[in-house]
DNA sequence: TCGTAACTTGAAGAAGTGTTCAAGTGCTAA
DNA sequence: TTAGCACTTGAACACTTCTTCAAGTTACGA
C-alpha cells in the first residue's frame, strides 16, 4: 500500500539513461554483461580511484540495474537485468549509424577540419 | 584529414546516454520515432517553452540523432537514425524490468512504505 | 584480538546541465 | 518594404552531478 508518486514514464526513462551517462558506469556494464565481477577485479580493469568505484556502484545499484553479494571476502556484482545487454547493443549500433553519418557529412564539406 | 580526437569509445556512449537523459528529449524522439514533426507540433505535444524546446532540439542535433529542414514556412524535424526506436523499445524493456523487480522487493519486504 | 585487505560512505568544492529571458534570424505575405 | 510568425541563439543564474578526501565498516588470517 506504499503510495508511489506517479512519475511520469518519460521521465523515469530520462533518469534511466542519465544513469547510463558516465564512462565508468557505461564500463562496469560491459564488463558485468560478460560475467560477474569482484570489486577488485573491477578496479584492475578501470582505472578509477576505489571510492569514486565505489560511488559509480552505488549508482547502478541504486538505479537496480546491478546487484551486490559477498563471496569469499569479496564483494561481487552482477547485472539484476539481463536486458541491459541487448541495450548496450542498440546504442553501439546508433552510435556506429551516427558516427558514420558524421564522417560522410565531413567528406562531404570537402575533408576540411572540424 | 582532419585530426579527430580519438575520443574513448566508452566515453562516446556515456555521452549519447546522456543525451537521451532528458525528459523532454525523450518525448521528442519518441514523438518523431511516429513521424516527422513541425517545431510547433512539437510544442503542442510537449508542455515546455518554445526556447527550451529549442535548447533541446539543439542537443539532438548536435547529438547527430535529428536532423532539421524548411517546410512552408515552417521547421520540421525528423529522426536521422533509424534504430533510435529500437533503442527506445529496448529501454522501455529494462524499465519494466527494473520496475517489476522493484515491486517485488518491496512486497517481499511486507508491503511496507517506502 | 589485532592487523590488514577490501570496500562503502559522507561531505565539500569543482565542473557540468537546465531553465529562462531578451535579442536575433529567416520566411512569407500584405 | 515592412509586419509578423516561427523559430534559434547567447548569456546568466540555479541546480545537479563528479571527483576526491577522510573516516568508517566488514570479514578474514596471523
Amino acid at each position: 500500500m506504499s503510495a508511489i508518486v506517479p512519475v511520469p514514464l518519460y521521465q523515469a526513462k530520462a533518469e534511466f539513461f542519465r544513469t547510463l551517462g558516465h564512462p565508468a558506469r557505461i564500463r562496469v556494464l560491459e564488463l558485468l554483461s560478460e560475467r560477474d565481477h569482484a570489486v577488485h577485479e573491477l578496479l584492475d580493469a578501470i582505472e578509477i580511484e576505489q571510492s569514486n568505484l565505489s560511488q559509480q556502484l552505488a549508482v547502478l545499484r541504486r538505479a537496480g540495474l546491478v546487484v551486490q553479494r559477498r563471496e569469499a571476502g569479496a564483494v561481487v556484482y552482477a547485472i539484476s537485468v539481463a536486458e541491459v545487454r541487448d541495450l548496450l547493443l542498440a546504442a553501439r549500433a546508433i552510435l556506429a549509424a551516427v558516427l558514420a553519418g558524421q564522417e560522410q557529412l565531413r567528406s562531404e564539406l570537402g575533408g576540411g577540419a572540424s
